[in-house]
DNA sequence: TCCTAAGCGAGACGGTACGTCTTGTCTTCCA
DNA sequence: TGGAAGACAAGACGTACCGTCTCGCTTAGGA
């Protein structure tokens, strides 16, 4: 009985796997704005009512579609984690995160623009933010002036870094390392603008 | 002559400002996305084939209704500007433009949230970061050591106003004044996430 | 595999047939040219864009209905083809054609009125003058002078024919019986206005 | 008062008569049903409102022209009959009709084609039945057996008149001369299609 | 000579219909 | 049972055309 049900959802998965793929693949070529269920359907090869019996729409597809580039943040993350003696904190995490962009550079460049998806980009913000208060804003926290709310501070980091990734994709051309783009979020989120005192500098 | 265009020209304009009027309306009640062409007739009582007399889509009306809400930034940046003995900086600049998101609360909560445009989103990053190339950062350029373009950090600054924002409206509700805001925004771009380094603490 | 196609024909053959019955209602009650595709999908209760998926629009859609009135026109020829011991000729076929007219008298009523369609009438100017030269003309072929082409004849028969029924449903309000006027065209055809020449009176 | 009249008269008269000619000229060139307002206007260098002022819609325009027109089947009726020594029958009749045709063949063959006007072919049917009535059956009418009314026999004359001429038009491509063409319709009415007949010769 | 009233050009607009596109649902059948 | 195939309802799209309105120019007669 399990094997029977076990095979189907086999069939079940390549099918939401085609699916996947074929929206990925849109959204590089057209954006994702543009991208139709029959658009997906057709380069997947299955039929148009299929993709219902799957997702609700474009959006939950997109947002299940994630789950699989979010895996290979997740374990490029975990590798700079044990890299790093398990001590996770913003330089090394940075860093991860613009070797991921660089990664799926077709996909954020496109996501990124006007071509794009508001709900992906308002997600990756408050993604990005509670990431932010979570491994990034302990150590400095104890310093924070009262009055100032930390997750005030952690909207500002993830928007500096959603601002920047969307510079270097879209106006820069990836002509930066991504360790230079890490290393400029780190020293603009310690620093701010202020690069010139010596007692600030950090040594990576 | 200049007279006689002129009646035309009124008429099409109190049809535009209608068009537009609506559109704003509509955006708070209902999302950007969620519109089409047909409320925004309906509510300003235009007949829908009139709308395209004007604008090619929904979009285009966006970006031209913009105009007011810019022209209303426009002239409160002047005022500060004014006030503050004609020097424009980061800090004044701030202060300004958390007050105009004040005062169009409604519609930047929805437009930077996934009921939102991504057209729009995107316009913002980049005109920010041109505001802050521009304004923000000529007084700091001389410290920035040489690999660090200055396009990237006018990014983080945007993206970390947007960051910001977008977290005041819907997350924090609202709470804060847009002074304390301003002044969240303009010690995390001095001095990043040092707020304990009383050499850097800011008068203001 | 024939059986499986045909469950989708039925299906779409049901649609057509509330489609044809709705446009041979509204040509009754509305006339021809002042029926929409709206009309006409309201009718029939199917939606709008189905209709193109079916037709490419009213004269198609017309054209394609006529086929069933056409039938039953095929019909009752063969019917007094058979009783009229298969020779078929001048006067019986009037007589078929005026009873078809009886059948569907508002349907041509409104047709061949300013509220009818113009393909329709040219369209069955040509149809009744192939007729009429395939299978009126023929027994009085020998006797026609040479100069004049026996389709300018049948093009005579198939006019009077049609101005005929114009009168009869329009302006005799259907007071003569089929018989009666197909002996009028009969005779018409025979010998024109000279309906005091004993030799040619028939007998029928 | 009657000359400042007559001189805004003047001015409205050439509006109409440029109307009128271009209502002609596009007739010819896409066909009645194609034509809209904006054509005629365009083509009449008129501004399409002004068209409202003079005429109600195209087809009222149309009747309108259609004055012209007849005014010169009129004057070449006269004149045939002044020529036939006062005696209008129906072989003069046909003879000016057809002459008048083929003076204007590309505006019949358009109006009597599919691209032309039902209310137009319909008028046409009357127009003749009425004529045929009047001029030509009373010769006949003693004749007549007591049971056909003569309108009938006019309708099936009007209806034949109107055949010929389509085909002569859209078939036979005028190589018939008009004179052949009215002995053809001449015959036709006189003797239907026993042309055999020698005692029913007719010397012209 | 100016005045003035009509015809008209120009263009905006409300409204109706068009033909198309996309979405989501349904049904029937096959593997 | 999952999926293919296709018909369909629903609704939005952008366009075409209609008929009406308003405005201001032109022009030709009468004051």
């Amino acid at each position: 009985m399990t094997d029977m049900i076990r095979k189907e959802d086999r069939r079940k998965e390549r099918t939401r796997q085609l699916l996947r793929d074929a929206l990925m693949e849109l959204i590089v070529e057209k954006g994702y704005e543009a991208i139709n269920v029959n658009d997906i359907t057709e380069r997947a090869n299955v039929a148009r009512p299929t993709f219902y019996l799957h997702y609700k729409d474009k959006q939950e597809l997109l947002f299940n579609s994630l789950r699989e580039i979010y895996d290979d943040l997740a374990a490029r993350e975990m590798d700079t984690i044990v890299a790093g003696l398990n001590q996770r904190n913003l330089d090394d995490m940075s860093d991860a995160d613009f070797q991921h962009v660089a990664q799926h550079a077709a996909f954020y460049r496109t996501m990124l623009s006007d071509r794009g998806s508001v709900a992906f980009i308002i997600q990756m913000f408050r993604y990005l933010r509670g990431l932010m208060q979570t491994h990034a804003l302990p150590p400095f926290q104890p310093d924070l002036p009262a009055g100032v709310p930390s997750a005030a501070l952690a909207a500002c980091m993830a928007g500096a870094q959603i601002g920047l990734v969307e510079w270097w994709l879209n106006e820069n051309n990836m002509q930066a390392t991504p360790q230079e783009m890490a290393r400029i979020m780190h020293m603009f989120c310690l620093m701010g603008l202020n690069w010139d005192d010596p007692s600030q500098k950090v040594s990576s």
